[in-house]
DNA sequence: ATCACGCTGTGCAATATTTCACAACTCAAG
DNA sequence: CTTGAGTTGTGAAATATTGCACAGCGTGAT
C-alpha cells in the first residue's frame, strides 16, 4: 500500500517547469548530465532545494555525476504532464490575449491554446495565430469537444469574476487568470492569477529599497 | 532610535498592491469604510492577515467601524510610492511588449511607462500607445534624462540574459522579466520574473490534481 | 449608564519552505 | 587497494508565512 499522498507544492511544481525548460535547452547543446548546482543557478536557490525538488519526482541522481538530463525530463515531465497533450482555452482576444496567443505559439510539446473565444462579434471566425476565435456561446460545446480542461483568462477586469464564474460552471478545472483581479471560488477549481500591476509595483517599491 | 527596521515582505508589499487598487474601486463607489474581512477575500487570505499587513502601513484602523478608505489609500501609496510619478522603460516591442504598453496604458497616478527600446531599426521612432520606441544606444542617455531606475523586459528569451545585465550596468534598480528565463545577479538589483510558461504548467497540473 | 456585539491589534501556535550539515556513495588517480 | 575530491539524499534546524484566539475598544440599543 504504497500510497503516494505526495502532495507537492506548488514551489515545487512552478520550479520544476523552470527545469525541466533549462534541461531541454540544455539537451539541445548537447550536454547529458547536470549537477544540482547548476540548476540551482536558475532559480536562485540552492543546490539542496534542487535536490529535495527532484526527490520528488523520483530521486534518479547519482552520486558524483550528478543527474542524468533526458531521464530528468523524462521523469519531470510524468509529473507536469497529461498523457495526452492538454488543449487550453483562451477567453478574452484583445492586445494581451492576442500577445499570449503569439507567446505561447511554439513548439510546446504538451499542451496548445486550441480555441479563443471573445464577446465582439468582429472578431468571430478570425484567425489569429493559427487559433480560430469563437463567440463565448460556443464555449461549452468546445470544452466538450475538446475536452479542455484549462483556460487562460485575458479580459478586462470589469468581466474578469463573472466570466471565470462562467468558466468554472462549465466544468473548467484551472485558470490562469492575467485580469488584475483576484478570483475567488469555493470550489476545487485552482486558479492562478498573474498580477502585472501588482508585480510591477512590486519591482517599483524594491528599486528604492535595494541597496 | 525608534529605527524602523521593518523590511516588508515581498509577500506583503505584493498585497499591498492588490489592496490598494481595490481600495480605489470602492472609493469610486462612494463606500468610505472597510473591514479588514472584507479586503481579505479579494487576496484569499485571512482577516488577520489583512490587518497585519495594514499594520505594517502605520496600523490605523479602527474597532468596530473598520478602516478609513481613503486614509488606507494614503498611507498605503506612501510605503509603495515615490514622492514623484516613476519613469519605466520597456525593453522589446515585440507582441507581449506592445501588449504591456496596452495594458500598463491607463491612468495610473504613480508611475508611467516614457520609452520603449528594440533593436529592431523599423521600430524606431514609432509611436505605439503613445510612446516613442528608441533604439538600444539611446538606452543609457534615456535613464539619465528621465531618471529611470525600473524596466520591464519583454525581449525573447536568448536575449534575456544579456539585455537585463545590459540594465543593470546602466543603473537600473529594478526589472520586471516576462522573458521565460530566470535572471541571475550578482548585484542588489531586484529581479521580478513573471514566468507565464511555468504558471500556465503549474495551472494544467492543478487541473488535473485539484478534487 | 450599562450591556452586547463586532471589529481591531497582536502574542503565540501552526504550517510551509528553505537551508544546513553530514553520512554514503562514485570515480579517478596513485 | 586506498585515498581524496566532489556529489547525492536527507534528517534536523532555521526561517518565513499564515492562522488562531482573545483582550480591549467603540458603537448602538436599551
Amino acid at each position: 500500500m504504497t500510497r503516494k499522498e505526495n502532495r507537492i507544492s506548488e514551489k515545487t511544481i512552478e520550479r520544476l517547469s523552470v527545469y525541466r525548460r533549462y534541461l531541454k535547452d540544455l539537451n539541445k547543446k548537447g550536454k547529458d548530465r547536470v549537477y544540482s548546482h547548476e540548476l540551482s543557478q536558475i532559480v536562485s536557490g540552492t543546490a539542496a532545494q534542487v535536490r529535495r525538488d527532484l526527490m520528488e519526482v523520483g530521486c534518479n541522481g547519482c552520486s558524483s555525476k550528478g543527474y542524468e538530463i533526458s531521464l530528468l525530463i523524462k521523469e519531470i515531465s510524468k509529473v507536469l504532464d497529461c498523457s495526452k497533450k492538454e488543449n487550453i482555452a483562451l477567453i478574452g482576444v484583445g492586445n494581451l490575449g492576442r500577445a499570449l496567443l503569439g507567446y505561447f505559439s511554439g513548439a510546446r510539446d504538451n499542451y496548445d491554446i486550441v480555441a479563443a473565444f471573445d464577446n465582439d462579434p468582429a472578431k468571430y471566425n478570425r484567425i489569429i495565430c493559427g487559433r480560430r476565435c469563437y463567440s463565448m456561446e460556443q464555449l461549452p460545446n468546445m470544452i466538450d469537444e475538446l475536452k479542455i480542461s484549462t483556460a487562460i483568462l485575458a479580459v478586462p477586469a470589469e468581466s474578469a469574476e463573472k466570466e471565470a464564474q462562467n468558466l468554472i460552471d462549465k466544468g473548467i478545472k484551472a485558470i490562469l487568470n492575467f485580469a488584475p483581479r483576484h478570483i475567488t471560488t469555493g470550489s476545487g477549481v485552482f486558479i492562478e492569477t498573474l498580477d502585472m500591476t501588482s508585480a510591477l509595483e512590486k519591482a517599483i517599491y524594491f528599486s528604492r529599497k535595494n541597496t
